[in-house]
DNA sequence: AATATTTATGAAAACGCTTACATTATTTTT
DNA sequence: AAAAATAATGTAAGCGTTTTCATAAATATT
């Protein structure tokens, strides 16, 4: 078997000390290029891929990343978990998955135990990741004394931490807009509780109404604490708030589920889309194909983001010095749910 | 630092051997409870863990199980790798996550670095991973001389190899008799040529008008080799069918977002569902509640599958004798895209 | 109380690499 | 052609655990 073999027995096989075989391995310069082509022959003949412990111990280093998820089952977050790894891997890192969920305490959990297995880096996948509170971010800090810690999508300044991030504040601040500008005032701004970057939108919403100098209603300001999986719970979530008596002419959203959920609301109270409603989602994802009618999303350049955020992080292990914030724009993707 | 404690140090503050202080890490029996807590106490004061690459070089094992994956941001594949990452992590095993595409000759190369990383066990998620031509498979039978090897939804015979699946022969053939029985006879089967399942379910697809003693129209099997986020390119897929002449009264797919283009495809063409064309999804994804009407779809009881798999696999690392194939039965979940 | 048995602990080898340092081979300089 | 400089290779010491085997301590048996 390939993969029992050592260091010990190519060297042996090569005529060669196995020193010259680690070289060789590591792509030393120091090694002569007849000897190099023999151990290389023989490394390709039988297969041999050096014990990644072994090395790992001796260069206290496995080219392995942490990957920290709340929920790799979000198409958001899977996606992103996707294009992160894929981009690692080319740069020949591999990726060790863990999905925390959304509770705090298992989030330290989670970081300590990649620590633990001395990742190179931890790429934390989300703005969930920042905890609104004193001294809740702490533990990013801690963790950045050890190795760099890698934002996606989340803002937080501390030495060693890098983020790629959209900027989601002015992305819904244009949304919304221009939604006002066409004339429109009662907007409805839905938010998912379980993300942080909800309340950075909320602010690029409110800064809208700020800007073009409208009055702002609180009750249009409203929250869905679900899971990002309960469509049905959204749609009766907002007819809920329609039977109080709210009223709306748009629904901007932080997430592109909240909106298929509106969708699903005017269907069920006959109201058009986008004549008496206009929605808009956000992340520009599949669903956004699957409603009808098709369903205006913000793009915030997700595969765009992690490609980023891996050259970022490379760059930092190889040393380079590295901007430690990178802000992409958000694109406003034009469908069918409103005619702005 | 906590993290650059050794063991040696921990030996030496608690005043005994590093042996002791090991047996104490791996719950060895044989220390005094005595000698337990002061080991212990030691350990949580300075947050002490244990160096994971020289315990992997010691054990041979890092505990980490190597996930393979086609294409983790494929909605139904994400859900798969979250469920059993979850379960693994229950059960205080890692996951190192590796994206290989499609591309067999990657996916033969990934498993080898997988393999080279001495992961415990690999599991290989979704049966594009079978490859349907001779001797396609020997690459899974080779790791399996190794390690064990985990199929999830997808059926190879062999030693060390345990395939956990639902039955999507079975679930499609029900799916299509229903439609039969209800009178219907021209039944579109539409399916995905990344997936080997989508042949599976052809056969079922098949069976059912076998069984039923009902003619079979060739023309109505139709393969779409489109990405799973194209469902534009799926409704016109179809609409060129329906141009060229090609009429039916019922689609069935081998995947949600194809059903989700047909529904699409219907609205374009003011063809009502489910009065005139009845459409079957499959996975029961988030995508059937996204589209109107909601989608009827082949609930394939991912999650069931993914915890068996896991219990499987951990079962037979423990040295249990544990079955090789278990398989679940998909339950049609009826919603307003059928009348059957 | 002396001996046999069991339990707890320690010393040291092994795991398979990397790498600093020593040595040898090769090339350049004189 | 000898000396100096450089390049290629080898030797051996880590890296931080686990674990076997030997030994010491505790307990049970006579």
């Amino acid at each position: 078997m390939s993969n029992q073999m050592t260091i010990y027995d190519i060297s042996k096989k090569a005529g060669v000390s196995i020193a010259t075989v680690s070289r060789v391995l590591n792509g030393s310069s120091n090694v002569k290029p007849k000897t190099r082509k023999k151990v290389m022959d023989i490394i390709d003949q039988y297969g041999y891929k050096p014990n990644a412990f072994a090395r790992g111990l001796g260069l206290n280093s496995m080219k392995t990343i942490g990957i920290l998820c709340a929920d790799s089952s979000d198409l958001y977050l899977a996606k992103a978990v996707y294009f992160i790894e894929r981009n690692l891997r080319e740069n020949e890192y591999n990726s060790v998955l863990c999905c925390t969920g959304y509770d705090v305490e298992n989030k330290k959990e989670s970081l300590k135990l990649l620590l633990s297995q001395h990742v190179d880096s931890v790429v934390m996948v989300g703005s969930n990741f920042i905890i609104n509170e004193d001294g809740g971010n702490d533990y990013i800090k801690e963790a950045a004394e050890t190795i760099p810690v890698m934002l996606l999508n989340a803002d937080y300044d501390a030495p060693n931490v890098y983020c790629t991030l959209c900027d989601d504040f002015k992305a819904t601040q244009d949304a919304t807009e221009s939604l006002l500008k066409s004339g429109i005032d009662d907007i409805l701004y839905l938010y998912n509780s379980k993300s942080y970057s909800g309340q950075k939108k909320l602010a690029g919403y409110q800064n809208a109404y700020m800007t073009m100098d409208k009055e702002i209603n609180k009750d249009l300001q409203q929250c869905f604490s679900g899971s990002h999986e309960d469509i049905e719970g959204v749609t009766s979530f907002i007819q809920k708030l329609w039977d109080d008596g709210l009223r709306f002419k748009a629904i901007v959203t932080s997430e592109d589920f909240l909106g298929v959920g509106a969708i699903k609301f005017a269907q069920n109270n006959n109201i058009s889309v986008p004549k008496d409603l206009q929605i808009v989602g956000y992340n520009d994802s599949i669903l956004t194909l699957c409603c009808e009618p098709a369903m205006t999303s913000v793009n915030n350049r997700l595969e765009d983001m992690c490609i980023q955020l891996v050259k970022t992080l490379i760059g930092t292990l190889t040393g380079s010095e590295m901007p430690q914030k990178i802000i992409f724009s958000g694109e406003l993707v034009k469908r069918d749910s409103t005619s702005i």
